[in-house]
RNA sequence: GCCCGCUUGACGGAAUGGUAGACGUAGCGGACUUAAAAUCCGCGGCCCUACGGCGUGGGGGUUCGAGUCCCCCAGCGGGCACCA
């Protein structure tokens, strides 16, 4: 570690500081409870196979800040674990005949070397992979604890399934509306599972976003609309020549005057009924039970309805007969699963007026438009305004006519005031393998009957076989039977299992104290290191890991689990790491790899020389074949490189475009700050470390002083910002100065420290994020200690102050010069130097000032 | 379809409503070298000989002053409940 060379021998270097820390357990995290803890906590990976760049860039931030929190003195908890229920795993088994515990274990083996090979500050000691029984024991448990708590049940809810395969099938796996491996059209399918109550937390899961401070707006944003919380009311519509009537919910009850027709969803039990022997009716029910249950695809599908012959009476206008029709975009899970439409202020409600032939009758007149003349153009309004042709509401406004049709509803008892919200409880049956089972036991004579604590965990068994469709667990030939816990007869164990949103809802918990047995974790632990006060990861998980995550943590808290309500504190949500994309002939995707650079700068394939098409810069994928492994770039450049790449080029949040030249030039910095300290060691014009501050000290040197100081102030504030690659400028330009002055040749009292101490900033201050490097030059540098376990530097205020300041001057707004002045000078005297530039005099063509605006410090505009 | 975000030199990006383009990548010129690589030095938004003018996706607005705030539009991307 410590011999001149004339490389840095990165590989070696990397391995060798990687050692240390393992074997010193830098890393390792205890709790203290009298020093301030930080948690910081990247999301854990699918082990997929191998790491992506997705992750060395999610790693390589949180990384950054767990070193950076550590230096700052905290107690650090940085843990890593794998995600490792899922469905890849039984593809893999199906494609590739591996059982999934075993790919995903080996799987595991090598994403772990490769993160090690990162430098990663993780307590390896914490790590925990959920598809292990001392894992997912707990979250049976809990789910048994919910149930009791009133947080579970169980209903019938529609899946996408695909009748060749005999199985349920992800929105994903549905494309076109045919299963992705058979082809086969998908139908929607009603089975029993279980459901989580989200639904009950709805409120306070909206109102606490408001809390979430250190959360980015937009993620708040999406979180508030997923939840989708309204206030509109219910109504209810007699049927003409039935007893029964039809209650829709609505959130613009002001609109009733307005309706032309009610709607309800295929599912909706009327419609199953009327299905039953109507045949026109049963197939129109039947082809909307084949779209995909996604949202997106019920949105762009063609609306469409089918006139049941019904006629709802319209509770404010009794006289009028409304037409009931089943529509394809009226969804059961929302709202009553019916609605009435006002096609004069709402675009669906407008198209399908449109289509079928309804009247529009506008009831709300757009500001300024004459009540009386009202009338219906090419698009709906949807905005507020006066109420017409609306009985007792003309003349009043949107939000005045909403409460006083409501007041009529509730006092004619047709209709009430009602909140509804978007969100949908939490369906948690899978009806798959790989995941965990859920505890539950089927006994004909006692129903559901919950596996008893002392029988748990139940294990998934791993003799299973991929040859048949279906779940295997269902094929099993014993694990399903059972004795039921209380009667004692034969029965059946439930044979889904959870959804794999389940194990990463409590993972940071279980974080707090892996390796308690008889409880998912100890509540002292937990009470210690809760919330996660930096989470990092990305946007793609804003809405349901994060909300669920959220739910979760009030269920276990509700449970007596934990004390804390948010599980996060704090969220990073990263960008995507992209590529540009590579044809060959034929339209066949090329890996960058394979693809090689003509001395006249164009491209051709590696092996064959013929040439190739450049395509957009995207987000790495498989499918397209832009990815670049970490393992060759690690293996190659070493991790350093890797990780200042991923932090300098974008600010965290963007997407980064991973390209060969930025690595390249990463590399070169890496080893021009390694040659940078080895020739100023060299060169022998450096007080030892640890020299005690010179008396006497030159203007020259101050100036490196302040340089040093004004970029560890700097530095500090843009990670505590998460702003990487502005730290990453700033100290390249503090070792761009340093550079030029050692060139120049060291002399003058004090600068030899000075600049020794510019050299030792600018290796703590990259330590977070190029860990071995700054290890080894602090050790050449001659520190005994480590880097990892020394403070983060201070800067020193005197060095920040200056005395001079450059204020720009403007004439009506355009810059005509600048001009060095005292800081603070009073505005009469920046007035005077401002107009004394001869610029300025001519760009004011002999005017006398109408207005000087003076902002001290910084600008004087002279208007004329 | 609905919701959210983004758009600044050739490229990635800087810029509490106050000097647009920090820092880097690519490029160009030079030094070193037999040569190349590496390294070092310099140049660098666009137009103009200059004075100066024009520039932050497009259009409008607020302001002494707009990349930044407001409105409209376009393009690109993310999410939409069983991928994780």
């Amino acid at each position: 570690m410590s011999h001149t060379e004339d490389r840095y021998n990165v590989k070696e270097t990397e391995a060798a500081w990687q050692a240390e820390w393992e074997r010193r357990g830098t890393f390792r995290a205890v709790e203290h409870a009298d020093r301030p803890k930080y948690y910081v906590l990247e999301m854990f990976p699918y082990p997929s196979g191998r790491i992506h760049m997705g992750h060395v860039r999610n790693y390589t931030l949180g990384d950054v800040v767990a070193r950076y929190k550590k230096a700052r003195g905290f107690n650090v908890l940085h843990p890593m674990g794998w995600d490792a229920f899922g469905l890849p795993a039984e593809n893999a088994a199906i494609q590739n005949n591996v059982h999934p515990a075993k790919w995903t274990r080996e799987n595991i083996a090598a994403m772990r070397e490769q993160l090690k090979s990162m430098g990663l500050s993780y307590d390896w000691g914490r790590e925990v992979a959920t598809c292990e029984p001392e894992y997912y024991r707990h979250e049976q448990k809990m789910f048994l604890d919910f149930l009791e708590a009133g947080l579970v049940y169980r209903r019938e809810s529609w899946v996408n399934w695909d009748p060749v395969e005999n199985t349920v099938l992800a929105n994903e796996q549905v494309i076109d509306g045919r299963g992705w491996r058979s082809g086969a059209a998908v139908e929607k399918r009603l089975l029993s599972q279980w459901f989580l109550r989200i639904t009950a937390f709805a409120d306070e899961l909206l109102e606490a976003l408001t809390d979430l401070e250190r959360w980015p707006d937009r993620v708040r944003l999406m979180q508030e609309n997923w939840i989708g919380r309204s206030e509109g009311a219910r109504v209810r519509f007699a049927l003409e020549g039935r007893i029964d009537g039809l209650e829709v919910y609505t959130t613009r009850p002001d609109t009733l005057f307005g309706a032309s027709f009610c709607a309800i969803a295929a599912n909706h039990p009327l419609a199953a009924e009327l299905a039953a022997d109507n045949p026109a009716l049963a197939e129109f029910v039947a082809e909307c039970n084949r779209m995909s249950t996604s949202e997106a695809a019920i949105e762009t599908a063609e609306k469409k309805g089918f006139a049941t012959g019904l006629l709802a009476l319209n509770p404010v206008r009794p006289e009028q007969r409304l037409p009931v029709y089943v529509a394809n975009f009226v969804l059961m899970e929302y709202g009553t699963g019916a609605i009435f439409g006002c096609p004069a202020h709402d675009q669906r409600d407008f198209d399908f007026a449109r289509k079928y032939g309804l009247p529009i009758v506008p009831v709300v007149a757009p500001p300024g438009m004459d009540p009386a003349g009202v009338t219906v153009g090419d698009a709906p309004y949807t905005g507020d305004g006066l109420l017409v042709n609306s009985g007792f509401l003309n003349g009043k406004t949107v939000p005045e006519a909403k409460r006083a049709v409501i007041d009529r509803l509730e006092a004619e008892g047709v209709g009430e005031r009602s909140v509804n919200y978007r969100l949908r409880d939490w369906g948690v049956s899978r009806q798959r393998y790989w995941g965990c089972p859920i505890p539950i036991i089927h006994c004909a004579k006692c129903g559901i009957v919950p596996v008893p604590e002392q029988d748990l965990p139940v294990v998934l068994p791993e003799d299973v076989t991929f040859d048949k469709p279906g779940n295997p667990l269902d094929h099993h030939p014993t694990w399903k039977d059972v004795a039921c816990p209380t009667c004692g007869a034969p029965a059946r164990r439930e044979t889904d299992t959870f959804d794999t949103f389940f194990e990463s809802s409590w993972y940071f918990a279980r974080f707090c104290s892996p390796q308690v047995s008889d409880r998912p974790f100890d509540r002292a632990a937990a009470d210690y290191w809760l919330p996660v006060d930096q989470y990092i990861g990305g946007i793609e998980h804003a809405v349901l890991h994060l909300l669920y995550s959220r739910f979760f943590t009030r269920a276990m808290k509700q449970c007596g689990y934990l004390g804390v309500d948010e599980p996060f504190a704090g969220l990073l949500t990263q960008g995507m790491v992209c590529h540009e994309t590579y044809r060959g002939e034929e339209g066949r995707w090329l890996f960058p790899s394979d693809v090689a650079k003509t001395a006249d700068g164009g491209l051709i394939e590696a092996t064959t020389g013929r040439p190739v098409t450049v395509g957009r810069v995207e987000k790495m994928s498989k499918s397209k074949k832009n990815v670049v492994d970490p393992e060759h770039i690690i293996g190659t450049y070493g991790a350093d490189t890797a990780r200042l790449f991923m932090l300098s080029d974008s600010p965290p949040e963007r997407d980064l475009e991973w390209t060969d030249a930025g690595v390249d030039g990463a590399w070169r910095y890496v080893n021009r700050l390694w040659r940078m300290v080895g020739d100023a060691l060299a060169s022998g014009a450096l007080p030892p470390a640890g020299a005690a501050a010179p008396a006497e000290v030159s203007e020259r040197a101050v100036a490196v002083r302040r340089a040093t100081h004004k970029t560890i102030a700097a530095v500090t504030e843009d990670l505590e910002r998460f702003h990487f690659n502005k730290a990453v400028a700033r100290v390249r330009e503090l070792t761009n100065l340093l550079s030029e002055r050692l060139s120049a040749g060291v002399d003058g009292p004090g600068e030899p420290w000075a600049l020794r101490e510019g050299l030792e900033a600018a290796v703590r201050l990259f330590g977070p994020m190029m860990p071995h490097l700054a290890e080894e030059l602090w050790r050449r540098l001659g520190h005994e200690d480590l880097l990892a376990d020394t403070d983060w530097p201070t800067a020193e205020p005197a060095l920040l102050v200056e005395s001079l300041v450059t204020v720009a001057v403007q004439v009506n707004g355009k810059l005509r010069g600048t001009v060095d002045l005292p800081v603070d000078v009073d505005r009469a005297a920046a007035e005077q130097a401002a107009l004394a530039l001869g610029p300025v005099a001519a760009a004011m063509a002999g005017k006398t000032p109408r207005k000087v605006i003076v902002v001290p410090n910084r600008i004087v505009n002279v208007v004329v």
